[in-house]
DNA sequence: GGTAATAGTTACCTTAGATAACTATATATT
DNA sequence: AATATATAGTTATCTAAGGTAACTATTACC
């Protein structure tokens, strides 16, 4: 598969520009947006689960949950486990997940068009299980 | 196809990370690469047309040619246009790419482990369609 | 009960990219 | 031909996003 990571890169701008530009009314950048689409899809969540599932270091998504606290999209309450916090939505956050899910969906919808059902799906599939194989690759490197 | 953004995004920094690991030894990162993979494939090129095609400013090009001109991967030849820089790989480069090019298909090899044939194709040739698609989009906005 | 590990934070640094304003050349308009 | 407009590329400055290292507080392990 020579060329695939091209193929995945090249797009990596428009994306971005695009999810960027359709959040802005409400504040968020794609990098907000994948903290609140975690909490919602995974449940109320710690800051590590959170970095463990993008890759992302530890205070990057500090930094990211603080500023969704700023614009009251999320609190973190105190876990069980007194040195956690749980960072869960507020109903402002729910809404706010709601709104920006119609018109992202709307955007996917667009973005797949000509592609046959069967090209989207095995294409949805195929990026998890490619993430899952770099990710063993990098736990295999650490031992 | 709701998630599919997701699914995209989340691959992000661990292919990144694996790419700039990758390519350290030569003080290249996926940013560069990604300009000496434009010239060896779409040939000797101006600084407008990889920003086009990878959707990114001018500026941010700029900068790149530079550094590969520093670590003499690539020279600039005035064109036939005064106005206009041909960039083109160096043997260096060239030697590099086909290095690299090695590894990173090693990379990509190891990362497609499991999906069938055909799922690696579809996949392959999905994204850019994608990018064609959001492509249009953005056209059909600035118009 | 003392040592390891884990969750989270803070301060500081790096990478990558954007915007705006500019120069120099080329193209189009009249 | 003279002027206006468009294009290629650069520079300076700013912002977004993320990383590293060092730290605190708490928990888990022997």
């Amino acid at each position: 598969m020579e060329g695939f990571f091209q193929n995945y890169l090249r797009l990596y701008r428009s994306l971005i520009t695009s999810l960027n530009e359709l959040m802005s009314i409400y504040q968020l950048s794609y990098s907000l947006w994948q903290v609140i689409f975690y909490i919602k899809n995974y449940g109320p969540s710690t800051l590590v689960d959170i970095s463990n599932y993008y890759n992302v270091e530890k205070p990057t998504i500090t930094r990211r949950v603080h500023r969704l606290e700023e614009l009251q999209f999320v609190v973190q309450i105190p876990g069980k486990d007194r040195r956690e916090k749980i960072i869960q939505l507020t109903e402002l956050g729910e809404q706010i997940y709601k709104e920006c899910r119609t018109k992202i969906t709307n955007l996917e919808t667009n973005v797949m068009e000509g592609l046959s059902k069967e090209e989207q799906i095995i294409t949805y599939q195929t990026l998890p299980k490619i993430q899952n194989n770099i990710m063993k690759r990098e736990d295999s490197k650490s031992e």
